[in-house]
DNA sequence: CAGTAGGGCTAGGGTTCT
DNA sequence: TAGAACCCTAGCCCTACT
């Protein structure tokens, strides 16, 4: 009767990463409302935004949502703190403010997601933690540990495999290291999505109301 | 980060209940005020009283938000009058003394399975027509019935599903009919919520002008 | 600015389809 | 049976109106 599941293309699925990165997780509606993504998401709703979000993220290292769950349920009975502030990382610019209006896609914008790209599973919750944490000056490599850890309850050995993550991405040219603050940041899909190359080390851009506590 | 969601508690849901039958609908600022509730509800805000009690009322006949509002609008089309006092309902004192004590009306059981419960729903609405209603030495069930129907497009054998509710409040002894009048009183939340029994019969207090219909 | 009504949004549990 | 897509609802936020 109603929907016949509309599965999603590739194509879909980065736009929602891009638009993940650069409006940050739960600004699903924002997304949309972005006319760099609102074409290729045309027939999705915030709440699509939402689900596959939440479908890519449970596969990524626990392989289903369910076991996610379990994974969190678990450890949240050990909650550790460790501090160790060396790098920083943050995501790219997004200078323009949210105005659904003009701000046409740069003319033909390169058809964004290229090719297969089988992005790991590692990346995603890389994406997560830094646009999640949203900390001032960015996120060192300790603090995106962390956030996994308590959330995902990573494996023990989570902060060489982040080290040797991160390595790569800057060697792959997926992410750029900063040499004087030990910055990373994110170039490809910027260019990619958003028509050129990203430049300077942003912040995400903190004009969200956040309840303080 | 943000708040952690707050949940309802069962003692907060009785009290906005008896704030609702004290002081009607849509004075959630007063009910907030009223030394009666404000320590039970101490961490609510006025929006989120009004809040609550639309999600209470939306389950309550149509099982959601969405459904509610469809049926409401469908029915908008058909406007149908009808009059037929017999019995009066009001509703009780509901004076001082706070005894945020155990009381369980209600308070839909969370992970209950099996068939849904639509005998507590009702009540919900006739708490909400009587208060809403206002009427001067009372309401009678005619008029109880137009008001649901008319805002809720209830089925057609309202008045029967009514009757029998109301019946079977006062066997239970939530509602107490008034043999003279024909009145019917609640005394289960106000000996619950106020530590002491209703006795007598009264209205609402005259001291607000409700909306007509 | 305050209060209410109503639309909208997100998170998370559930459900359906494959 | 698992996973992907979709549905439902509670709680909260935003805006318009008075």
């Amino acid at each position: 009767m109603g929907a016949p599941k509309q599965k999603w293309t590739a194509e879909e699925e980065a736009a929602l990463k891009a638009g993940v990165l650069k409006h940050g997780t739960g600004k699903w509606r924002n997304i949309l409302s972005d006319p760099e993504f609102s074409s290729v998401l045309r027939s999705r709703s915030n709440v699509d935004l939402k689900d596959k979000w939440r479908n890519i993220n449970a596969t990524a290292i626990w392989g289903s949502r369910q076991k996610a769950k379990l994974a969190l349920k678990r450890n949240q009975l050990a909650a550790k703190h460790d501090d160790n502030p060396m790098a920083l990382i943050t995501v790219p610019p997004t200078e323009e403010v949210v105005d659904p209006k003009p701000l046409a896609i740069s003319s033909g914008t390169p058809r964004v997601t290229g090719p297969k790209k089988p992005v790991s599973r590692l990346e995603n919750i890389l994406l997560e933690a830094i646009t999640s944490l949203r900390e001032p000056g960015g996120s060192d490599r300790a603090s995106i540990a962390l956030y996994i850890e308590e959330k995902y309850a990573a494996p023990l050995n989570l902060k060489k495999l982040l080290a040797t993550k991160l390595k790569l991405l800057v060697a792959n040219g997926t992410l750029t290291k900063d040499c004087t603050t030990f910055n990373y940041f994110r170039n490809k899909i910027s260019s990619a999505c958003f028509g050129r190359k990203a430049e300077g080390f942003f912040e995400i851009g903190e004009e969200s109301h956040q309840h303080s506590y």
